[in-house]
DNA sequence: CTGTTAATATAGGACAACCTATATATTTAT
DNA sequence: ATAAATATATAGGTTGTCCTATATTAACAG
């Protein structure tokens, strides 16, 4: 299927390290709260591939609950969210400040 | 090779389409401009292709001036850019207001 | 206990965003 | 005229972001 506009994937382990950055959460939130912003919220087989590279490259780590797994950040996915928010803002600030 | 932090890739084309909302570009300008805020300019082998499937789209159009093309938005590129940052604002918003 | 639902997980595929070449055309310098 | 530099273009490859399945496990209702 041929997309019409622009293309706007992109950036969704940053939106969820940036996201986990402000409050420990679930897979299931996350998507939730994806879903809240980006007006559909992404498949399963979106956001549990996402969580498990971030935990390969142990920026998140994973306790589980249950049937849940609740998701926070460690001490370099904190380090690595800094950089990657300063890099976004360099790219994008402007786009904000005329909305 | 393996990434170490998380990927910072995407929003090619829409950063283009917001660029050249403000102003008529050639595709070594854009280059320069996206180089300036990501630190790294792009290749050509990014940069044109990028270019050619948004003229495609019809989201852009370039007059040619010797060597040098310059691209200005279409109408539909002016309505797409105006939805495209509404919703990027949506998505990332509360990461600028807290920078 | 058993069936359903909710949360998590993986496989496999499409596509945009990146790269490294390599090529062509125009302009500029020698 | 010729060489070098500049701008554009295309081919071909890797990876992350998306999807549609399909499967597993834990909680919950009957």
């Amino acid at each position: 299927m041929k997309r019409e506009g622009c293309d706007m994937r992109g950036f969704l382990s940053f939106q969820v390290l940036w996201l986990l950055s402000r409050k420990r959460m679930t897979g299931e939130a996350l998507a939730r709260e994806l879903g809240r912003r980006r007006g559909e919220k992404p498949k399963a087989g979106t956001i549990y591939p996402a969580l498990k590279d971030l935990r390969e490259k142990e920026l998140i780590e994973g306790s589980r609950s249950g049937k849940e797994v609740s998701y926070a950040l460690t001490q370099s996915g904190r380090k690595e969210v800094r950089r990657a928010t300063l890099y976004f803002c360099r790219c994008f600030g402007d786009v904000f400040q005329e909305s």
